[in-house]
DNA sequence: AGTCGTTGTTGATCTACATCAATTCCACAT
DNA sequence: ATGTGGAATTGATGTAGATCAACAACGACT
């Protein structure tokens, strides 16, 4: 079990509360809970009532979504410093996506009953917790626009030079020394694993790309 | 020119504001100017520095991106009651779409910075606005979705689906009795004009659709 | 080391949709 | 009515990427 000044720090490595006195964090540590969690295990459910949503502090969690004909579709990637399941507090049907751990995970679950009432008091915290889904949407339409108009070069090029920009931004679906599984990339990027397997070789045979991971 | 009552009146069928005192209304209204404006005009920028965010009270606006190859990419549409530009409020990057009038519309823009200051000091308005955000991004991950795994029949039924549910929901990207151009529906579904052409045809010679409008 | 199950790789084929190219249609101005 | 320009429609053709299938690589477990 951590302490609570790490949780803290961890806190404070998210763009929401970047930047937070002390006392702040330590009033939103008073509703959260320390989780350590298994890999390959789902933390929440799309559609499920929001009860909490999650900072991740270790690890790395995929976003999917089962879509119409039953397969699972990837929305993105979650790492440490990244805030997940947040768009759920404010709608009446709950996640939007499911999350679910890769490997060993640490997250934190702030409670969304305390923490919508404590965004009541702090009109500061609102304001971020604004950019923070406004940021979200302008990544989504990002995706919409790369899914519609890249062919599969393009969308594995593109993926590549988001995840060469890692660290700075905090963003997610894209990040740190991570080993994804093809299949989920493929997914994320909409399109077939063995499409993307072919692009992948074909990048390395021009040297491109020196190393897949 | 338009009544402040009228225009109060449209302000409150968004989701917004609905329910409002006409005390609070009244107040918004005093940093927000009505503007009336011709078809294909347009009235924001993407990556113009948003400045105030706008109210559709009458007419059509079409929302685009400009994309890596230089064509425009229609990301949506909004309807009397939408809300539009609104992302941009708490963007650094500014509007994250170009919004451009169809046909003769009546807006009312909300002036960003009174509006900023004015969430500051009512947290129910700050709560809605974070609700309005969610479901934005609920609606994108919807059509990610709905663009990765769909082919372009299936986009179709869905977007007719959608249109027939029209009314009730406040959700732009579709709605009453406007006639789309063809080319701007292909857009949205990331068809070509052509093949949604011959889908809606074979639509109909199977009865499926009794009108194009 | 050997087995098994999962994931990655490579090849051969098939198809939905894009692309290119004519018309035809229609709104609007004269 | 009559041209005129942009959109819709329809046909012919090409192709990126999905699908199907077989196999190799790898890790986990006994």
């Amino acid at each position: 079990m951590k302490t609570n000044d790490s949780l803290a720090s961890a806190l404070c490595k998210t763009a929401l509360f970047k930047g937070y006195s002390h006392r702040d964090v330590a009033a939103v540590l008073r509703f959260s809970d320390q989780r350590c969690i298994g890999p390959r295990e789902i933390v929440f459910y799309q559609g499920q009532f929001c009860s909490a949503f999650f900072v991740v502090v270790r690890g790395v969690m995929k976003l999917t979504r089962r879509t119409h004909n039953g397969r699972e579709q990837v929305i993105g990637f979650a790492f440490p410093g990244n805030i997940v399941g947040e768009t759920g507090l404010f709608s009446p049907d709950g996640y939007t996506v499911t999350g679910v751990t890769l490997e060993h995970t640490e997250l934190l679950a702030i409670r969304s009953a305390p923490f919508l009432r404590f965004l009541q008091e702090n009109p500061d915290l609102s304001q971020r917790m604004l950019a923070e889904l406004s940021t979200r949407i302008n990544s989504c339409i990002d995706q919409i626009e790369q899914l519609s108009t890249h062919n599969a070069d393009q969308k594995v090029a593109a993926f590549l030079l988001r995840h060469c920009n890692e660290g700075q931004s905090s963003r997610s679906t894209t990040d740190s020394g991570h080993r994804y599984r093809l299949s989920d990339l493929a997914s994320l990027l909409s399109i077939r694993p063995e499409t993307l397997c072919r692009t992948i070789s074909r990048f390395k045979e021009r040297d491109w790309v020196v190393t897949t991971k």
